[in-house]
Parts: C-alpha cells; structure tokens; sequence
DNA sequence: CTGAAAGCGCTTACAG
DNA sequence: CTGAAAGCGCTTACAG
C-alpha cells in the first residue's frame, strides 16, 4: 500500500505538503497551483488512498467504541432493520460514540470470519442468527473480543434470549385450549437454533396435552413466503388436513394465507393459525386476516444487548451475564382466544 | 482516555508487558500470575480499552475501505435489509476488505452528521433516503469524502438513481389504458424527494391525457401499513369514492388492502391499485390480492454505488458520475393489463 | 520473566 | 510557499 511518504517523493515534496493539499487546505496555505498538480497526479498514480487508521491515531478522538454485528445474511425479513433501530435508540442513551459495522456472514461459516479473532478490528460483538453450527464452534473456539449473543443461548457467553422453548409453548397452549386436536406445524428447512428450541417447546406441550403432531402434518419449507405457498398447497392435498397450524416464522404465515384466501379456505374457521412473530410485525397486523402472532422484540433484544457489551467494555459487567426478555402472546383473527 | 502507559505505570510494569498480556500470551511468555493480576487490576481501574486505530496502524492491515451507510432511520420497511444485502453481493466482487458502517439519521438532519466533514472515519459514504432539506444541505456543503447519492439527483455528486417521474409515468399510463377517470393517490405525508418525483410524474401523466386527481382524491398519510389503512378508511367515506388508486409505496398498499378486503371490496373490480415497490417483494407477490407494482430493485442500486465508489477511490472514475438503473412493471392481481 | 526502542502512517506547530 | 521533527497508541523483535 502506498503512503502518504510514496506520494511525496514521486512528487518530488515532503510529506507535510502532501498532507495539506490532501486535506483541503491547499488554498489557506498557498501551496502553489503547480505543486497542487504534481501532488495529485502523484496521488493518481499510485491510487494512494490514505490510511483512516493513522489519521484517527493522530487526531486523538474521544472515547469511542466500534462494535460489529454479525448477520447471516440469508435470513430473510427485515430482522436487520429492526435490530439496527433497536441498537441505534439504545446507544444514543449512552454518551460514548459508538460504531456500528455490519458483518454479513453466511450461516453455518461463521468460523470463517476473521474479525472476531483479532482485537484490531471491533472493540466487541453482537452475534445474531447463529445455526446450531455457529454456535459448536463458538463453543470450541472463543473468540478474542467480546460479545454477546442475540437470541442464543451458551452457558459460557453473555446471552440475551428470549425463552424460545417457552414461546413455542405459549403458541401450543392456545391451540390446545382451542380444543384443536388435527394440529400441522411448518418449520424452517435449515432450522436456527432458536427455531428448534421453539418447535420443541411447541411439541412437548402438545404431547404433555395428549397430543401428537403427525408426521405427514409436519411440513419444512424455506423460512419466507414463498415457504409458506409452498407449505400450504401441500396442506391442501391432505386426506384430512389439519384444523390448526403452527408456523415457525411469519414470513411463512403470510404465504400460507395467499394460498388459503385463494382457496376460499377461511382461517380461522376452517384452518386456525398461530405463528411466531420476529418480520415486520405491521403486517401481521394488517394482513388478511390478522395473524395471531408470539411476538418476538426484536428491537429489546437489540437493546439490551447493546447494554450488556457496553456495560462488558466498561468494566462494569463480568461475563458471562444473562438476560431473558419476555414474548407476547397477541391475539389476533387468524386463532381467537377460546371462551 | 487513559493508554496503555497509564496501565502499565499504574500497575508498575512497562508497556511491553501490558500489551502482551492483553493480547492474551501471557502464558507464552510466562509473564508471572502476580503482574498478569497487577495489569487487570489495572485495566479495570482506569476502565481502559484499547485504542482500535493504534492496533490497526501497528498491524499493517492491506488494503482496505471503510464505507459509512447513512440511512434515514425512520424510514420504514426492510429498505435496509435490502440495500446491505445488495451491498454485500458486490463487495465479495472486489477483491478489497470493505468495511460498512451503518450510520442511521435523522430525516433532514444529515447536516448534524459529523463523519461527512472528516476524512478520518471512512473513506466514502452511501447517502439514502435524503429529504429535500438534506439534498439543499449537500448542495451548500460538500462533505469532505467522496459519496454516492442513492436513487437521488445532484447534478454535482455521484448518483445512482431510477427515473423517478418514468415511474410515476408507468403507474399512470397502466390506469390510463384501463379507461380508469376517477383516481386516487396515496402519498407520504412527509415526502422524500423521489417520492415526490413519482407522484409528479404520475400526476403530469394523468393531466397529459386529460385526467385531472380531483383534490379529494389525494390523501396524504404516514409510509406504513397503518398509513394505508387510514387513507383507505377515507376513502370508503367519500361519495364518489375513485375506481383506480395509486400508492406510492408498497406499505401503504398493503394498508389499503386489509381494510378494502374486511368491506368487502373487490380489488381490482371495485378499485384497481397499483404501487411503487420497494419493500418486500415477495409481500407484494403474495398479498391478498396481489400487487401490481412498479417495482424498484434496491439490491441493484446498492450494487451500482458500490461499484461507483470503489471506483472513485481507486481514481478510475472522475466525480461526478450518474447511473440510470431501470424499473419495471409488473402485473399482477390488483390492476390487470388492458386487453 | 520483563523492558527499551523502533516504527506503523499520519498531522500540526514551528521554522525558514 | 515548503520542510523537518515530534508524537498519536500501539506491537514486536531483541536484549537481558
């Protein structure tokens, strides 16, 4: 990489002229038209871009934090924007300026990046969307910065969850005080951990109730609408399709009810629904008909996560801490509330 | 802030040492449990972390770019999901290390934004979703990195943007060939500037074919589903309610859509609508019923100012350069092509 | 087991 | 109008 020295000699002036010219202050300084454009070709020449690092180093800043947020970027729904607002009004309560860098990473190849295993690069870390994958190998091989967990759970790591085995629970105790005993459950093709602990919390009450989920009800599809297209058309072919879905996503939800509606099949009447909230949770509001939705807080998780890892930074924390936030249970048309 | 002098005299070793020890090879170098205690008594008490600039600097990194994203955080939908997806796609083009930063902002306040005015956070920035207020600001004041507009017009920066008003003109000219007279719009009630560049567009299209919006016919509400729901619920309450109605964005035709289905009212045939799409695609693919919309691809336009802004870095482009990407219409349930 | 010194790439106060 | 020198906060090779 060419520096800002490179730059001088094939320009044939010192450094501190380069400098000057480079941060605008040629005119100020009456650095000569001439010089400017020897400098510049310079510049030109050797693509020199100049190193952010050493011009922060030099212009003492005050406290300041870098912290990275690791996405898998295959998940879908606008999970990121709604993490990013909840962050964003969380750090603003703080007085220190904090930087947020986005790191997408592929789920399942979280080994592969390079950031969490130097202390050149982020102060710290919130990890969001790990697969079962991710999270073996964070258990193996810890890190060299710290950082929190986003709704995953590991004995040894600072963790804010929600209690995803509890969320499936509530989702089945509706159905079941429902009197619904016909029950299909759609899931995530390359289930997250979090989703697995959720179907699990959901299946074991039904069981605890009495209850078993056939196999030919339960149906996996990719976590989006289009996996709920394709779940629903397959719930259509069934002998005796069942009269109550749980789904693991909203995403999925929402493409069940195109097909449904298409269909003229009336939820909840003919088909009840409850889902698990975490996309834009306006449109299961909204929807037709509003979905019945655990809803997960996306953005309260990303607060306190935020909390946590500054409060890690700061020495005030000890890790490894644990929160737990609570899921909401929202009624809406698509499963009532038995009377 | 205190360095990691201030450790090392406090804890009465040398710098050498502190640094060995926080890097985690104290035991390599056997450095004595007793000085290794010292040294994070130490660093708790002064609340130390280390500085990332300095490390980086050390650590001769190679070539690498910092990108600064300005997102106006207040703009709704899964925009950001979408725009850092189309980011990341291309940067794994390049062959560079390239840094994003998320930095959200006030809605016309991107001038209380410090990173624009110095070179020493990142080496260029993505500017989205700036209002009218903040283009004037740009136009006054130019940032001191180098920076693309994302789908906004300045004659003397960087953009990639869609034709706006063609949009607009698109939506229009479909109502238009349906023989529809009596039309509806659904605006933003803050608008950004490409917002009001659609509705321009569709407007003069209309008036060009004889077509005036009667006033009461344009309702201008929050960019939501919720907005939608609102301007729906008036226009039901006019006398004369419009045959065709156009959104300009996806969440408000959402909106729409749920109250028009809870009365009843058939899309298209009792009302036609068609919309600006830029939030979930696949929402506007499975609603009920389906969208028709004139879709903007915000993974494309990512990817054109990533590639425009590594070019600028690497002085292959010369500022200012402007990028037309294409929008298409697309058919779908809510407003069916003419026969 | 620990420390002194050099140097990463910049900017700025000062000198001329 | 331009340059030499000091120093930002670190790490590492070397010395002891």
């Amino acid at each position: 990489m060419p520096t800002i020295i490179d730059v001088a000699n094939l320009a044939g002036v010192s450094k501190s002229t380069v400098s000057i010219i480079i941060n605008g202050q040629a005119e100020d300084r009456k650095i000569s038209a001439e010089t400017q454009e020897k400098v510049m070709n310079a510049i030109k020449q050797l693509n020199y871009s100049p190193n952010v690092s050493a011009k922060k180093l030099r212009n003492t800043a005050n406290k300041e934090y870098t912290l990275a947020v690791y996405w898998a970027s295959d998940y879908r729904t606008n999970f990121l924007s709604r993490m990013i607002s909840g962050i964003q009004k969380e750090i603003v309560k703080h007085n220190y300026l904090v930087n947020i860098m986005i790191c997408p990473y592929k789920s399942g190849f979280l080994h592969v990046e390079k950031g969490l295993h130097s202390s050149n690069q982020f102060h710290a870390a919130i990890i969001a969307n790990t697969s079962a994958a991710d999270m073996a190998y964070l258990n193996t091989t810890a890190p060299k910065i710290p950082f929190v967990l986003f709704n995953r759970f590991s004995e040894q790591y600072n963790s804010v969850t929600i209690d995803n085995f509890e969320a499936g629970q509530k989702a089945a105790t509706l159905l079941i005080k429902n009197g619904f005993k016909n029950i299909g459950m759609v899931l995530f093709k390359d289930p997250y951990l979090a989703m697995s602990q959720r179907s699990h919390g959901f299946i074991e009450t039904c069981k605890a109730n009495g209850i078993t989920i056939a196999k030919k009800n339960i149906i996996t599809t990719e976590n989006s609408l289009h996996g709920g297209v394709t779940a629903a058309e397959r719930f259509l072919k069934l002998t005796h399709p069942p009269k109550a879905i749980y789904c693991d996503s909203d995403s999925q939800a929402q493409g069940m009810l195109h097909v449904l509606n298409k269909h003229a099949v009336r939820v909840p009447k003919d088909v009840a629904i409850v889902t698990i909230g975490m996309g834009n949770s306006e449109a299961n509001k909204y929807s037709t008909p509003t979905l019945t939705v655990v809803e997960i807080p996306i953005e309260q998780i990303a607060a306190e996560c935020i909390n946590l890892i500054i409060g890690v930074l700061n020495h005030q924390i000890t890790p490894p801490r644990h929160i737990k936030i609570d899921t909401s249970l929202i009624i809406r048309e698509s499963c009532r509330s038995p009377q």
